[in-house]
DNA sequence: AACAACAAAATTATCTATAATTTTAAACCA
DNA sequence: TGGTTTAAAATTATAGATAATTTTGTTGTT
């Protein structure tokens, strides 16, 4: 990730913590206590406190007043609804990006599906997937578009890594493909309601919780 | 505004802040010091700090590290930016919502009407048309939707009160009826066609800045 | 008069310490 | 045994103090 040197401990810390929530190190509903994370990052609590604020903002963490701060849970409800919210705003976003994309662009988003395709294991097919969702996107000009996309899109890979944790196979991404294709002529209609679609498909799977009972686990897969 | 008395410190004061900035007390690009405010607020400057961050999620203000945070300045970009995002989510939140409305609530979202309808002021007519918006939307039940839409919605108000800071005229909101006529008829994509034009309907007027020049304002007017 | 270099003041970011609250555990009684 | 009250420990929230950085003001020089 990146580590701005010149970044505020409190962001650093808020960075970090994001990173383990995203990827399952940290559980839901687990609590995050300031005096410990302090000492891991060898300060004091009060840039924790800070790092605690950011993550509220992003969705990804909970505090209640006076009984501290726990990493957010989750529930299908959830993954439908930060996939209808993507839809909608991806959607918008490519309307506003799609005329200033380039030829240049589009190649490496290209090369970002095919990383995609080759990957071997769901943290870089996650990279991968959204390094092409940002390409396509960013030329939107909307900066707050874009944060709250972003947000959305740690959410979306939360999602992904409790489903998939342990086992993953191999997907070819048509549905990528067929928007490059449809950018590529200028059709910009067709490839906003193919990214409206690919956004909202939500995947499902059957996986083992810590108390070794199965349930169906699910995610959003685009 | 909600006074919470349980509420932490840092939530009381991000609130106030807020108020200040939407309704224009505060400059756009105005320094927020904190040990001014933490003076002003009869605490040290922790909760503060812990406020400008809250303020920062909300893009009501923006920090930057070792120099600072600045109420957040917006230009025409902004506002267009910020319509459109209020256009996409609450479309989709009024899908999502449609069949949950009873007739008891879009009655109280008429009262709202006739009650923006009647107000003399901006801060009143901006409270009742906040108030209709958010009754039609909020048995949408997807928590994370609605808090990213009252955020675009303080954001219109601060456009809104930054454009008719002084002069205000009153306008009977034929929209809204034709949203809640269509909702009584079950008419759902009729109502959520004219909600999301609605919400993109950008007024415009010449304001005197501080230095006393004309210039075009631009608000969200819905 | 304009500009640069320097010094002083103000401000931010962080640390250490204290007060208040909640959680946990234990003891006690029905 | 089970539930309730009480006490102890842990934790959160805030205050006060310190170090580091930026901003501001002043002086000197061309």
């Amino acid at each position: 990730m990146a580590k701005t040197a010149d970044d505020t401990i409190a962001v650093r810390i808020s960075k970090v913590l994001a990173d383990r929530i995203i990827s399952g190190a940290i559980e839901p509903g687990a609590r995050l206590r300031q005096d410990h994370i302090a000492e891991e990052f060898q300060t004091s609590h009060v840039p924790v406190r800070e790092a605690f604020r950011r993550l509220e903002a992003q969705g990804l963490a909970i505090g209640e007043p006076r009984r501290g701060v726990r990493v957010a849970a989750f529930d299908l409800g959830e993954v439908r609804e930060v996939a209808e919210m993507r839809a909608a705003l991806e959607v918008l976003a490519l309307r506003h990006a799609a005329p200033h994309l380039t030829a240049a662009i589009l190649n490496l988003a290209e090369e970002a599906t095919k990383a995609g395709d080759k990957s071997r294991d769901v943290r870089s097919w996650e990279e991968a997937n959204r390094t092409f969702h940002r390409l396509i996107l960013a030329p939107c000009g909307m900066p707050r578009l874009i944060t709250t996309i972003d947000d959305l899109h740690a959410a979306s890979a939360r999602f992904l890594f409790a489903a998939w944790r342990s086992e993953w196979e191999i997907r070819t991404d048509q549905d990528h493909r067929a928007i490059l294709s449809a950018l590529r002529q200028g059709n910009i209609e067709s490839a906003a309601a193919t990214l409206g679609r690919h956004v909202q498909w939500i995947g499902q799977k059957p996986v083992k919780t810590a108390s070794g009972k199965m349930r169906e686990a699910f995610a959003i897969v685009g």
